[in-house]
DNA sequence: CTGAAAGCGCTTACAG
DNA sequence: CTGAAAGCGCTTACAG
């Protein structure tokens, strides 16, 4: 038959054999690149006619006939969420230099949406996914599973089995952290600003936060954690008569939805209200933003779950002995970084930069007696 | 020959038709909806058979028999730059409904990593590419046109001749407002802190930011747009006997990293130094930053690019009449967003908090004569 | 050391 | 209205 949609120049392997009078398979050999010799006179007319044609071998077919993709998926609520972007480079990272072509899905808030991006996902063979948008069900991540496809889970949890890896930091802990931060600063009761308690990392943290103020620990759970949606809830809890003297924010855009209504109230912070905040996006670090929060990792937590998921799927390969690893669940520690919101350093309004990172000590500098710092290249 | 890799469970159309007991020719005239005529009886036969075995088509199987991947690909420098995000979603919105998978490829700073990615492109054999890596050398945009890859430039310019369609907001008209601005709260001379100059979006800036101060505008350019990066050579300039009192900083980033300066040598913005930033990233908007700035449109750039390039590709199809348009500039006007580090409300350091947008009005309130407005929730 | 042939999972004229 | 066959661009045992 002839070829009624002639391609736009794209050279086949065939064309390739042709011009350097060799069989198609010897051409795949020398593309196989070690696996099979091949002579160097014949490597040499195949390079020349590489070259002159400018041959790239097409990854569909490579895929089709090789039985695997070598790609991956990663899925997302939004990548204009701006904790996201770390954590999709941290797979990145890992993920490309094994040779692996990424797929980015979003699948914005919509159970609909997911489903399509997991059918997309299947639809293109990915050999594994990230997962790590929050509201996922389970069921598409077994969807997935049963595809036979690898996933670890990154940044949030599965709600019931423990179908998959699963990467996280130590929500409960940094809940802890933070709130007992907020104690070390004197403030004997505080309110936690929330997302919806129904996504289990919220609910951990709020473990934690609960953990360190128990009964004076108020907790105010929002429906969404975006910054706008925050600011008004906010405002509306500061305004009261007995508004907390301390804010512990769920996320970092809730906690700048904080700092939004504080700001509109004339509130100083952290004078008179210190707020901490949780992820460590990188806007905290800005001049006067000085946001103390607790270090979500993202990156790391990309990195360790791409590095998980590159590993089941070599285990996976026939040869391999043995049945994989049972799914495990990864915790990295949570850690504060101190900035200037919660009191460590001075004042947001007075001209000092918070220091950018705090590691992990837990030690506060007592509320009054603390110099300031100055940053800056 | 037997299939020595049996897929993990993987249906193929060939069992599917099996099941429902017609050919999988048939099978495949079901799946293409509506094109081809099947009977309700048979249709419900093939129906069956793909929900009990789960089928889902092989992408790249398909892609290789209709000769086309349905593939659109976004390279951009770095997904943690703030500005990419919602350029990348821009495009995302245009190109999932019309049914392409989104490939994202970034290309840090490195030419060699360019290359490699424009190398992956053309492996995928996607249809088209929206490019935005300010970096990019014309060969490698060259070596896809030469593939038969559509591509679309967005947010950056070509060096030489136009041999892509080309979406960027008005640099030039975006850096005259701006000095404009700084000139209207008072300011007879003012600096420009741009990234290098051999990038076209920045010489365009900087000749916008002559056109309004002439001699009286000084530039200051940097290696990097960085915010880390841009604090400490702001800090050299801020610290001189002779300083501005008006910054016009490139990027938003820049602009934040010469607030970083300011804050650490005690200068209040804007009492002491007026700023302008450029790209109107969302951090700006945040609280105690108050960045007043000009809109890059960062998504509306995205999904102007995108549909240029599925345009462009539905185009392309065989069977469409006449030569492909030739590459066309489009330039998305530019806006200034007044928020407080201009001059135009009083104080990064009071509670008020600046306008979230300000529309495309250039005129400005007197230097001292604005209420405070406030926003929030 | 190289080649012929079968097969990966689809689609699409072409017959009937 | 449905099916058989060829083909998309590769790879991989199998021969030689």
């Amino acid at each position: 038959m002839v070829n009624r949609f002639p391609t736009t120049g794209r050279a086949t392997i065939a064309e390739v054999a042709a011009r350097a009078g060799v069989a198609k398979s010897t051409v795949s050999k020398y593309l196989s690149d070690g696996v099979y010799y091949v002579s160097p006179v014949t490597r040499e007319k195949i390079r020349a006619a590489i070259e002159y044609l400018d041959y790239q071998p097409s990854a569909c077919a490579q895929s089709l006939s090789r039985r695997r993709s070598n790609t991956v998926g990663v899925m997302v609520a939004s990548i204009t969420n701006p904790f996201y972007p770390e954590l999709v480079a941290g797979v990145e990272e890992v993920v490309e230099p094994a040779g692996y072509t990424m797929l980015l899905g979003s699948s914005g808030q919509s159970p609909q949406r997911e489903a399509d991006v997991v059918g997309a996902m299947i639809k293109q063979r990915v050999e594994g996914v990230v997962v790590t948008s929050a509201t996922l069900r389970d069921r598409e991540v077994a969807r997935l599973v049963a595809a036979g496809i690898q996933v670890v889970v990154a940044s949030r949890e599965l709600q019931g089995e423990l179908i998959a890896d699963t990467v996280v930091v130590d929500n409960r802990q940094g809940g802890y952290l933070a709130a007992h931060h907020l104690r070390d600063h004197g403030h004997t009761a505080a309110t936690l600003v929330t997302g919806p308690l129904d996504i289990a990392a919220f609910r951990h943290r709020a473990e934690g936060f609960r953990g360190a103020y128990g009964e004076r620990g108020a907790v105010l759970a929002l429906a969404s954690s975006e910054m706008t949606e925050a600011a008004g809830p906010a405002a509306a809890l500061l305004s009261g008569r007995d508004r907390p003297t301390a804010v512990l924010a769920a996320t970092d855009t809730i906690a700048l939805g904080v700092l939004t209504a504080a700001a509109t109230l004339g509130l100083d912070v952290p004078r008179d209200l210190a707020v901490i905040g949780f992820d460590n996006i990188w806007v905290g670090q800005v001049p006067n933003v000085g946001l103390t929060t607790v270090d979500g990792h993202s990156r790391r937590i990309g990195t360790l779950a791409a590095g998980r998921l590159v590993d089941r799927i070599d285990a996976r390969r026939p040869g391999t002995a043995g049945p994989p690893p049972p799914p495990e669940r990864i915790v990295v520690p949570a850690a504060i970084v101190r900035r200037s919101s919660c009191g460590c350093f001075p004042s947001l309004t007075t001209t000092t930069v918070g220091r950018t990172t705090g590691g992990p000590r837990t030690a506060v500098a007592p509320r009054t007696a603390v110099a300031p710092r100055t940053a800056g290249g």
